[in-house]
DNA sequence: TTGTGTTTTATTGCCTCC
DNA sequence: GGAGGCAATAAAACACAA
């Protein structure tokens, strides 16, 4: 069976992959595929896996008896492989063949290294993703546990000022009926409050006409001034925008830059949008 | 030097696509 | 059905602390 691939260490007995070995060392693979394609593997029975150009001729590593190890690549071909990657980090069997002609590697080792670069690569931008996954969740937290608190004040608030309220109406008859139109003291704070718990309201909620908090025919007319409660420069940088173009120094631009996860942070704002609003967790009527 | 953890190279089996 | 991709994995090579 033509091999190519078979390595044998005799210090430690192991051979390579998960061959099967018959008694005569002849590697049986287990695949219907075998390792490298006859047409990559033809004469090269006896020859390393990784070689320079210059290395090819080299007694050390041709010796037909020494067994065959595992080497690795240059820095000058990985160097290459890089290049080749970051242009296109898919390989056609054309370019693969031209890169394997000129680092001196077997097709099928070139082939195996954009695979495995491929490989790390994904490791690397799912670690990235999650990491924005996380600092994404970490702030809108932090957001939602400000709202939360300031929630609770402006109830609190409300209940003092109903309170305030009902003590004067009660007294009402000695007050003159021109002074109860008046705003109480302290009501420009509260419409100050009532501001700003509409714009998050605007902010989040989709649709509801800036309704609940106080009827727009009331006393108190409640606009919305345009202005966004949550600004981007709340979040962390490519925290919640776009994470198209997302590179770092492992992301080489080989492939489109996009995260795995660009539509599930989309997804996911859009979740806990709906989520807020199913929970009320910032309307407080 | 040696033990241990990490990285790199390679294999295998399964899946999808044409 | 063959080719190629990917996930899982083995094992060599390497890094590094004790």
């Amino acid at each position: 069976m033509e091999s190519g691939r078979l390595f044998f260490d005799p210090t430690s007995g192991c051979h390579g992959g998960n061959m099967l070995f018959l008694g005569s060392g002849d590697p049986v693979f287990r695949g219907s595929r075998s390792i490298m394609g006859i047409e990559e593997t033809s004469s090269k029975r006896s020859r390393p896996f990784f070689s320079s150009p210059d290395e090819l001729f080299d007694e050390e590593y041709y010796d037909e008896q020494l067994p065959e190890k595992k080497r690795r690549l240059t820095p000058e071909q990985v160097h290459l492989l890089e290049r080749s990657f970051e242009a296109e980090n898919k390989l056609e069997p054309e370019r693969k063949t031209q890169l394997a002609k000129k680092l001196g590697l077997q097709p099928r080792q070139v082939a195996v290294w954009f695979q495995n670069r491929r490989a790390r690569w994904k490791t690397k931008q799912l670690e990235r993703d999650y990491d924005l996954l996380k600092s994404t969740y970490d702030s809108l937290l932090a957001n939602y546990d400000s709202i939360v608190k300031d929630n609770e004040k402006l109830k609190s608030e409300v209940v003092s000022l109903t309170e305030k309220l009902q003590a004067k109406e009660q007294g009402g008859a000695t007050i003159p009926a021109q002074k109860s139109e008046t705003v109480p003291e302290d009501m420009n704070d509260i419409v100050g409050s009532l501001q700003f718990s509409v714009k998050v309201e605007d902010r989040l909620s989709t649709g509801s006409g800036g309704s609940a908090v106080v009827d727009e025919e009331g006393p108190v007319q409640l606009v919305d001034s345009g202005d966004s409660y949550f600004q981007t420069d709340q979040y962390p940088a490519g925290c919640v925008g776009p994470v198209d173009g997302m590179q770092s120094e492992e992301d080489d631009g080989s492939d489109d830059g996009r995260s795995y996860f660009s539509d599930v942070f989309a997804a996911a704002e859009q979740q806990q949008q709906e989520e807020g609003e199913a929970l009320g967790w910032w309307v407080w009527s």
